[in-house]
DNA sequence: TACGGCACTAGACGACTGGTCTAATTTAGG
DNA sequence: CCTAAATTAGACCAGTCGTCTAGTGCCGTA
């Protein structure tokens, strides 16, 4: 019954953690409690701590979840060979900003909506996003090293040190965006990249 | 009793407000209950309905001065005449840093560790935070013409642009700090801050 | 001194939700 | 058909926000 309306991959501890990333994207961690959950799941409250030890231990899945998915896609997205690697980075930040639009619904980059909770609140949560997020900055610093050796792009600088301050660029205009409802964040986050990475606007 | 513990300022409400800002600060916003907060400020719960209509009300007041402080502060530090633009803009951001420091409490910026959860929770809250956020921005951009006027700085590009990618740089180093808690985050946006505002390292 | 009215405090209470856990049930294997 | 593991049902109580009724103390006025 209820099955049908998830997508079901691969049984019912997937299921949730589907339904409880969707749900945790738009509310926050503290605020979502187990039943919203669980119900909307159309999976028992006994199920849950059959396949996750306690709530904190459930987010942690779900940001390993989120995390490995995340790269995957990042990987496919600047690994494509017919391209320079500067244009796959603004690939890449475009994506990020039609990932944050507010149609579907706002925001689904977890970094940034449960990051400054979390970490806080969990000490295995912290460790899953410090280490999803270095995932991310590694890549984008690999990145930009390409497009430095392709010709495509420039940099002043250690290309590690810009790409750490182009994702905290983007993470603080997604934040910004989040709160004026509005893109106007990204299209100042976009400017400030070409100039970073010396590309013309 | 209670009330030797406080900074007692001016009565109850404030004393309410402060230490709630400081439970929030560390816990966020919606994984603290009122009770703690009013016994550890010593007030009991009748007195906190008679200042505040809710809990969401509670927050909205919360930001609202928080923001109040924070412009006024800002203030001081931009507007001392005895200096360059630029090297006033450095003390800020050198103050931010040591805000966010985790000796006496990790982060104080409001904006960062309550803006994503509490601005999808109350459209109240999420317009104080944008009001706020926007003075920052707006003082930032004075700060910066001022810097063009007086020889101290150069930017390409718009000064609003640069002072709201500014803005979201330091805002996504204050994430990552408390992410991977460590201060290297700041370290790449000041290298960067310099980049933007054209000054030697 | 007496009174009336107001600002504030006190904290019990209700209706409900939170995460957690044990006991029961289903399912699968031999 | 019986045992053992996988899964579920729901009890459990501490905690949630918010309400409500007394009660306190302090005014200004007379």
């Amino acid at each position: 019954m209820a099955k049908a309306l998830t997508s079901e991959s691969s049984g019912v501890r997937d299921t949730i953690l589907d339904v409880g990333q969707r749900i945790m994207a738009g509310k926050g961690f503290s605020a979502v409690g187990l039943n919203e959950i669980l119900v909307s799941a159309g999976v028992p409250k006994g199920s849950f701590y059959h396949y996750f030890g306690s709530k904190d231990a459930f987010g942690e899945a779900l940001l390993a979840r989120y995390f490995d998915a995340y790269l995957a896609e990042m990987d496919v997205t600047l690994r494509d060979p017919a391209a320079t690697m500067a244009s796959k980075l603004l690939i890449y930040f475009a994506q990020w900003r039609s990932n944050q639009s507010f149609d579907d619904c706002q925001g689904k980059c977890l970094a940034v909506k449960l990051g400054a909770e979390v970490v806080d609140l969990s000490e295995p949560m912290r460790l899953t996003l410090k280490q999803g997020t270095a995932g991310i900055v590694a890549r984008l610093a690999e990145a930009i090293e390409g497009g430095i050796a392709d010709g495509s792009l420039k940099v002043e600088g250690e290309a590690g040190q810009v790409a750490q301050s182009l994702y905290q660029l983007w993470l603080g205009a997604s934040l910004m965006a989040k709160i004026a409802r509005d893109a106007v964040a990204f299209d100042a986050a976009l400017i400030t990249t070409r100039r970073l990475l010396q590309l013309p606007e």
